[in-house]
DNA sequence: AGCACGCCGACT
DNA sequence: GTCGGCGTGCTC
C-alpha cells in the first residue's frame, strides 16, 4: 500500500508569490479540479515548508515543469476575481528591484492583513453573532459555536474542527459577512471628536419664558449680555452652540462664559460629533479661486499636458488644497481615479474633513488606523469604483484600475521614506513610478521643495508653478531671530526661554491668541550626568545616552525603549549631585508654567500621542481652544491649520542645524519654514521667534527672509562639492551583529570584496554616529553612483553578490546586511 | 521570514 | 547522562 493518495495534477503550473522574504515566486502544480479557476492575480492556498500554509498570489501560469524539484500542488483557489492587477505586480517588481528586497516583502507590505491569512492567524467572533446563529450554514455554525466556547481560535483549529484541508475560502467568506474578525481588529479603537459647547442651565433650559430673568441677571456685565444675545441667536438656527461660535461673534472669551456658568445661566459641556462633519463650518472650498490660484491652475493644466510631473511651490496658507480640490474634481469628472498622498501624521487632521466635505463618499481615506475589514473594503472599492483615495504611503498599493492623477502633498516630508522593515521605499518616488505605470499625471505640492525635486525642476524634468501669496491676503508671519547667547549666556541652567520669547508669549495670550512652541526633542532632558567624574547614563543596548522622562521618573533609551529608574548617586564615584543636561518638550511644558501659570499647556510628541487617538484629541483641544499653548516636536509642523495662533516659538535652532547629516541644513530649513507657517493664518499676521546661540548660520538668515532661492543655491553647491544627492545616488549598506569582533571581521571581508567590484564608489567601512543599537554593533558602507542610473544594475548586482559572499563565509552568516537605497 | 537539524556548554 | 543555546541551510 502506498503511503500517499495519488493527486491528479495537470501539466499546468503556477508561480505563486508568497508574503515572505524568499527571493522569488515558487512554482506549484495544479490539480485537475482547480484548473478552471486559475487566473492571474487570484489568491491560492499552498503548503510551504512541511506544516505551514500561506495564501499566495498567482503571478504566472505556464506549462514548463521544473526539473530540479517536485512542485507541490496548490490546495485551493480562494478568489473568483483577481485581487491584484498586472500594473500592481509591475509596481511591486519595480520596488523589489530598485530597493533591493524580495517580492514577498513588497507583497507583505502591500496586502491588507485580511487578505493574507496564515495558519496561525487568530480569529474571533463578531459580537453581533453572539447569540443569533440563524442564517449560518453548517460549517459556519460549527466555527461560530467553537468561537462562542473558546473565544478565539486559529485558522489551523478551523481546519481541525471541520476536518477538511482547505479552509481559506470559507474564512474569507465569513470575514466578508462579518461573522468573524481577525484578532488585531479588536485593537482599533476610536475616540470621537469633541466640540466645546454651551447650553442653558436649568431652569432656563426647560422654561424659555425665564429668558428675561437671565438677561436681568447679567445686566450689569455688558460682555455677558452680548454673549447671551449671541447664544440666543445661534441657538435658534443650530442644534447646539459651540463656545467658539460665541467667541467669534462677540468680544467674549472663556472667562465670560465661565462667569455665566457660575451664575447658573449656562452650562459648559463637550459634545461628541462625527468626524465627518456634524456641523457645517464656513465652506471655504466652495468659494471661487483667487486670482493667483486661477493663474496657478491655468499653468498647471498647461504644464501637465507637456510633462508627467508638476511641482506646485506655494507658501503655507496659499491655498494649495483648494487647487488640489479643483484638479481632483476634474479628474473624477473624466472618470479617472485619483490618489492624494500625504505623510501619515498629516492625515489625521483637518484636510481629511475638508476634502470629505467637498467630495463626500467619492473620496476614501486609507491610513494606518483603519481596521482590517475597512482596509479590505477599500481595496474592493478601488478595484471596482471610480474613487479618489486620500492616503499615506500604503495607499500606493491599492489596486487602481484607472489612475489618472496622483497628488503628492508635502512632497519634501522625510516620513515618506520607510526606514525600518523592508521594503525601504520612498513614498514619493514610488508614487512617481506608479503614475508612470498608469500613464497618470503627478502634482507635487509643498512650501519647501526637497532638494531632489527642485533639482528636477532645474533640469526641466518637472514643470514648476508657484503661489507666493497667502490665500486670505494676510501677510506671511514676521520672523525674528532671538540671540540666546546674549540673553541666556551664563544662566543657561535656569531657563531655556529668552525674555524676548516669554514677553511675546505673554502678550499673545493676553490678546487671546494661541501659541506653538517647537522643540525637536522629546522627554525632559537628554542626558543625566555627574559633574565630578563625567559619568553619564548610557543605554545597555545602544551607544546613546538615556533621556530623562519626568512623567515616568525614569531614564529611557529612544532607540530601543530600555528604561531604568533614576540612580540616586553616580554609579562611578558616588556623587549625589547629578545634573540633567539639555532639554526636551517635557521640560519646556514644565517650565512654561512657571512663566505663564495661567496658561493651559498641551504637549504633542511621540510620548503623548502613542495612545493612537490622542493625537487627534490634542489637535481638537487646541482647535477648540481648550489649550493656549501647544508644545511639541516636529509633529506640530505637519499639516495643521489653526486659526488663532499668534506666535510660534522655536526653542533651539542650533540643534536642528548642527545635526550630523548632509541633509541637516535642508531639514532645518524645512522644519523652521513649516512651523513658522502655523502662525497667524486667518485674520492677522503672525509672529515667529527663533532662539539660537549661533545667530550667524546662513540657514537662519534664509529662513528669516523666507529665501528659498538662496537656500537652494547654496545647498546645491555644497552637495555638488561633497558629492551628495541630487548629484549622485546613495546606497547605504549596514552590517549588524551582536559581537563587535564578528561585525568588524565581516566588514573587512565585505569591504575587500565590494571594492574589488566597485572600486572607489565604496565609502567605508565606518562606524555610524550611533555604533550600537538594540545590542547590535553596526558598520556602514556608503555607495555613490551616477544619478542617471546607468550603472545601477551593475552596482546592485555587485551588492547582492557581496551579500551572498558574506553569507557563505564561515561564522559570518549571522551578520545581518541591511541595504537602503536612497537612504534619508 | 520561519523552522528543523545539529553540534557545543550547564545542569536536574 | 539530558536540556537548550544559536549557527546553517532549506522551503516550490
Amino acid at each position: 500500500m502506498s503511503s500517499f493518495h495519488p493527486i491528479s495534477t495537470t501539466h499546468t503550473f503556477v508561480n505563486v508569490a508568497l508574503p515572505l522574504a524568499i527571493p522569488r515566486p515558487f512554482t506549484y502544480s495544479v490539480p485537475e479540479e482547480l484548473l478552471p479557476m486559475l487566473q492571474f492575480g487570484v489568491r491560492v492556498e499552498v503548503e510551504f515548508g512541511g506544516q505551514k500554509r500561506y495564501t499566495g498570489l498567482i503571478v504566472d501560469i505556464h506549462q514548463s515543469k521544473p526539473d530540479d524539484f517536485q512542485p507541490k500542488p496548490i490546495i485551493a483557489v480562494i478568489d473568483e476575481m483577481p485581487l491584484i492587477n498586472p500594473e500592481q505586480l509591475r509596481l511591486w517588481e519595480w520596488i523589489a528591484e530598485y530597493y533591493l528586497c524580495t517580492l514577498g516583502e513588497v507583497m507583505n507590505a502591500a496586502l491588507p492583513a485580511n487578505l493574507k491569512l496564515a495558519s496561525e492567524t487568530i480569529l474571533t467572533l463578531s459580537s453581533v453573532f453572539d447569540d443569533d446563529m440563524t442564517g449560518l450554514n453548517d460549517k459556519e455554525y460549527l466555527i461560530a459555536e467553537a468561537l462562542t466556547i473558546q473565544g478565539e481560535i486559529t485558522v489551523d483549529d478551523v481546519r481541525n474542527i471541520l476536518d477538511q484541508k482547505s479552509v481559506y475560502p470559507l474564512i474569507r467568506s465569513m470575514l466578508e459577512k462579518r461573522i468573524i474578525f481577525l484578532k488585531e481588529d479588536l485593537k482599533t479603537k476610536y475616540t470621537p471628536k469633541k466640540v466645546a459647547c454651551v447650553r442653558f442651565a436649568e431652569p432656563y433650559a426647560s422654561r424659555p419664558e425665564l429668558l428675561d430673568e437671565a438677561f436681568e441677571a447679567v445686566a450689569r456685565a455688558s460682555r455677558q449680555v452680548e454673549a447671551l444675545m449671541a447664544f440666543v441667536q445661534l441657538a435658534q438656527k443650530q442644534e447646539f452652540v459651540r463656545r467658539q461660535d460665541i467667541y467669534n461673534r462677540v468680544s467674549a472669551d472663556s472667562t465670560v462664559l465661565n462667569a455665566m456658568a457660575k451664575k447658573g445661566i449656562f452650562e459648559l459641556y463637550d459634545r461628541e460629533v462625527s468626524r465627518l462633519g456634524g456641523y457645517e463650518e464656513d465652506t471655504v472650498d466652495a468659494g471661487n479661486l483667487s486670482a493667483p490660484q486661477e493663474k496657478a491652475m491655468t499653468d498647471i493644466r498647461k504644464l501637465l499636458k507637456e510633462k508627467q510631473t508638476v511641482l506646485l511651490h506655494g507658501v503655507t496658507g496659499s491655498g494649495k488644497t483648494r487647487i488640489y480640490v479643483e484638479l481632483i474634481r476634474e479628474a473624477l469628472g473624466r472618470g479617472e481615479q485619483v490618489l492624494y498622498l500625504l505623510p501619515e501624521i498629516a492625515l489625521t487632521t483637518q484636510i481629511v474633513m475638508r476634502l470629505q466635505r467637498v467630495f463626500g463618499n467619492r473620496i476614501a481615506v486609507y491610513h494606518s488606523r483603519l481596521g482590517n475589514n475597512e482596509r479590505v473594503e477599500m481595496w474592493n472599492m478601488v478595484l471596482n469604483d471610480k474613487v479618489a483615495v486620500l492616503g499615506a504611503r500604503s495607499a500606493l498599493f491599492l489596486p487602481y484600475a484607472n489612475l489618472g492623477l496622483v497628488i503628492i502633498d508635502e512632497e519634501h516630508d522625510p516620513s515618506f521614506k520607510q526606514n525600518d522593515p523592508n521594503p525601504r521605499y520612498h513614498g514619493r518616488d514610488t508614487a512617481l513610478m506608479l503614475a508612470r505605470i498608469h500613464g497618470a499625471k503627478v502634482l507635487m505640492g509643498t512650501a519647501t521643495p526637497s532638494i531632489e525635486t527642485y533639482f528636477n525642476v532645474l533640469q526641466k524634468k518637472y514643470g514648476y508653478v508657484t503661489l507666493n501669496e497667502r490665500f486670505t491676503g494676510v501677510q506671511l508671519p514676521e520672523i525674528r531671530i532671538v540671540d540666546a547667547k546674549a540673553e541666556l549666556g551664563k544662566k543657561q541652567h535656569q531657563t531655556h526661554f529668552t525674555a524676548t520669547l516669554i514677553d511675546a508669549l505673554k502678550a499673545a495670550i493676553e490678546r487671546g491668541e494661541q501659541a506653538i512652541l517647537f522643540q525637536n526633542r522629546r522627554g525632559y532632558a537628554p542626558t543625566y550626568r555627574c559633574p565630578t567624574c563625567d559619568w553619564h547614563s548610557e543605554c545597555i543596548h545602544c551607544d546613546v545616552s538615556m533621556t530623562y522622562h519626568k512623567f515616568h521618573n525614569a531614564l529611557k533609551c529612544h532607540y530601543c525603549g530600555y528604561h531604568t529608574p533614576l540612580p540616586a548617586a553616580c554609579p562611578a564615584c558616588g556623587n549625589k549631585q547629578l545634573v540633567l543636561q539639555g532639554f526636551g518638550t517635557e521640560k519646556i511644558e514644565d517650565e512654561i508654567q512657571i512663566y505663564l501659570p495661567e496658561a493651559r499647556v498641551g504637549r504633542m510628541d511621540l510620548d503623548t500621542v502613542k495612545a493612537k487617538t490622542a493625537h487627534a484629541q490634542l489637535i481638537n483641544d487646541f482647535e477648540e481652544r481648550r489649550l493656549d499653548i501647544l508644545v511639541g516636536t516636529q509633529m506640530v509642523t505637519k499639516g495643521l491649520d489653526f486659526e488663532s495662533v499668534g506666535i510660534v516659538g522655536v526653542l533651539s535652532a542650533d540643534q536642528l542645524i548642527q545635526f550630523p547629516d548632509f541633509r541637516a541644513a535642508e531639514r532645518a530649513f524645512q522644519l523652521m519654514i513649516q512651523v513658522a507657517g502655523r502662525a497667524g493664518r486667518k485674520h492677522k499676521r503672525g509672529e515667529v521667534l527663533i532662539q539660537a546661540y549661533n545667530t550667524t548660520s546662513p540657514v537662519l538668515l534664509e529662513v528669516l527672509n523666507n529665501d528659498y532661492q538662496s537656500f537652494i543655491q547654496r545647498e546645491l553647491q555644497e552637495r555638488s562639492h561633497f558629492r551628495f544627492p541630487p548629484y549622485v545616488r546613495l546606497i547605504r549598506i549596514t552590517l549588524k551583529h551582536k559581537k563587535a569582533p564578528v561585525v568588524n571581521e565581516a566588514a573587512d571581508k565585505y569591504n575587500v570584496f565590494l571594492r574589488g567590484k566597485l572600486g572607489d564608489r565604496v565609502n567605508g567601512p565606518a562606524v555610524p554616529p550611533i555604533g550600537r543599537v538594540r545590542g547590535q554593533y553596526l558598520i556602514d558602507f556608503l555607495i555613490r553612483l551616477e544619478r542617471d542610473g546607468s550603472r545601477m544594475r551593475a552596482v546592485k548586482d555587485a551588492i547582492l553578490a557581496a551579500n551572498d559572499y558574506l553569507a557563505g563565509l564561515e561564522g559570518m552568516s549571522g551578520v545581518r546586511v541591511v541595504v537602503d537605497v536612497d537612504p534619508y
